[in-house]
DNA sequence: CTGTTTCATTGACCATAGTCATTGAACTTG
DNA sequence: CAAGTTCAATGACTATGGTCAATGAAACAG
């Protein structure tokens, strides 16, 4: 977000350009959907000449991409909540609760498909869901190392534990963008969470 | 594979130019991959029109989910071999070293990206991955029912439970993908499977 | 055998993602 | 201030996925 100061009259432009984009794409999204939206329609909406799209986009799905950074933030803002649970348990569940809702309630299933197709695609680099450097795995590692610590969860590597706890939710995400939003995400994804992928982590078998 | 049996000249000239178009676009395939691939080229080099395509296909990739279908076929040759196992988790975890091994030696990281964005997108309604009645979720929660049956296994319907872990494997796939193959996906993937999934699964704690 | 219907096939056509040589205003250098 | 350099912006252009009205051979009805 914050570059280097010598902001010259044409970087000022250009960020301007491509906050003009970006706006106009969203809103477009927003209001017709992203298949309904042409990046012709976008461009000339943002009063710019497609090119420029391409100065500051790879694609259309950049743009979504660059929506959902924002979860980020919101695990950050939720971090306080859900560590005042007791245990690591009620932690990670407090945390898998908020994503849920998160997901269900700011991003879609359409959404979330976008977003995987674009981190699959063949030239893609940006890969933002497998980075350890996110929000997501620095708290869900720090719930697991903690709750190691008291006995509630397995020995192992907290980063590796919190990935492959990520990993099984992300095949319940990609499920639920395969059903077309069919599946509910917050019950039966707090089903599946709860009585599936919470055990594997738990010291203490929680099913008879 | 078979239909009802009137087979006029029309029905079996259709089926040739299926056959055709089929066999031009997976050579095509092999030899310049996916993406190098027109629909154009696919056609010109089957001898048939564009528009022949779409009688057949809805969309290019609707020929990598054909291929797909053949996995079953290998789990039910498989089926006998796995179950020579003595116990449950023995048997899962034949079962998913021979998955992991087919997938890596006939499908590959590319393949499955295809088959992924193919079932997520807007308009596809053949979800082969949901389907409860693939040989996958069969022959999972055979097993799973056995195990239940031996004690060796937790309680809970055995197709939900199958479909529990071949959803987990799903996230680990669908990260193979947007690693672009940089996993490795036979240890990686019985890693993960092994220390994570199948304690989810087993009645005895097998971590410390 | 003749008229009618069906349906596989066609290819011109359209929509749109993505490219790239060109331009000229903004910046730098001396 | 003048000459040279950078780089954001442009839009015509290409490539390609996907559509659909028209065609005519095959199937069928009488």
């Amino acid at each position: 977000m914050e570059e280097n100061h010598p902001l010259t009259k044409r970087k000022l432009q250009a960020r301007e350009t491509r906050k003009r984009i970006l706006e106009s794409a969203l809103s477009l999204f927003r209001e017709k959907g992203f298949d309904q939206v042409s990046i012709d329609e976008i461009t000339s909406t943002a009063g710019v000449s497609k090119g420029s799209f391409y100065t500051y986009f790879q694609t259309k799905s950049d743009i979504i991409i660059e929506e959902f950074r924002l979860i980020d933030y919101f695990y950050e803002k939720k971090e306080a909540v859900i560590l005042r649970n007791p245990d690591a348990a009620s932690r990670l569940i407090a945390f898998t609760r908020h994503q849920l809702g998160y997901i269900h309630k700011n991003m879609g299933f359409r959404t979330l498909s976008i977003l995987y197709i674009n981190q699959m695609s063949t030239f893609y680099d940006q890969k933002i869901l497998a980075n350890r450097e996110r929000a997501l795995v620095r708290i869900v590692s720090k719930i697991i190392a903690e709750g190691q610590a008291a006995g509630q969860i397995r020995q192992g590597d907290p980063v590796e534990l919190a990935e492959w706890m990520n990993r099984c939710m992300r095949g319940f995400f990609l499920d639920w963008a395969i059903s077309k939003g069919a599946i509910d995400i917050r019950k039966d994804g707090m089903r599946f969470f709860s009585e599936f992928v919470l055990p594997a982590l738990c010291t203490k078998q929680m099913h008879a």
